[in-house]
DNA sequence: CGCTTGCGTAAGTAGCCTCTAACATAATCA
DNA sequence: TGATTATGTTAGAGGCTACTTACGCAAGCG
């Protein structure tokens, strides 16, 4: 869960995941949007986000056309929910042992 | 936002998050929780969280007390949410303009 | 077949992150 | 007050990250 974290922690990729959201994009059209960076910093960039599973890669003769994996951002979502439902449970595991010592008694 | 991502990116420091999640631990209760690392970590994780504004600090004597900060923690849970909720809206966008080239016909 | 286009990979560098060890500070206790 | 406890801060080492430049490789075009 920490790499889907750190992949997302940095701006471009960050940005990138948005960019490849609802429409599919060739690397190429993907660097365009970096004006300020090489074509090899957003080609690595890519390189990471395909490795942590963020996006999926399909190829079109020479082309790299990238689309964002939702169920990766998913799990992430959910990761974060989990904060409060994992709270939500330990109050219920908590009111049910004491359920059980009211029984006990 | 990519703070968040980046702080939380850090396993130790997302645990940090949980540890205090719903109970308020003193630093020195947090540091003990991780044997194998120094206090003086933990101590620089605690700096990061609360730079980032993870986590709110309390103090009681020579006790320093940590909880968490929920709103940044919702705050980023939100900003997840964003991938899709920012999609639909370009969705109804593009259905709206469509309307209006069929109104405009 | 050579040349171009689209893209990834390798090598090297500068900066950042995480850790430990050592020191500093502030509150409490005897 | 001096010693102790709880904690933060600093300095430096080692590793990781993001960048650029240079090169490699495959698909298509003439």
């Amino acid at each position: 869960m920490d790499v889907l974290l750190r992949t997302l922690g940095e701006p471009k990729r960050c940005e990138i995941v948005r960019l490849v959201w609802s429409d599919e994009l060739a690397a190429s059209d993907i660097a365009a949007h970096f004006p300020d960076v090489t074509r090899s910093a957003i080609s690595q960039h890519l390189g990471v986000l395909r490795r942590s599973g963020l996006v999926k890669e399909r190829r079109d003769g020479t082309r790299h056309l990238y689309t964002v994996n939702r169920s990766e951002v998913a799990r992430l979502r959910a990761f974060l929910d989990s904060f409060w439902t994992d709270s939500l449970e330990r109050l219920r595991d908590l009111a049910e042992s004491e359920q059980q010592l009211k029984g006990d008694r």
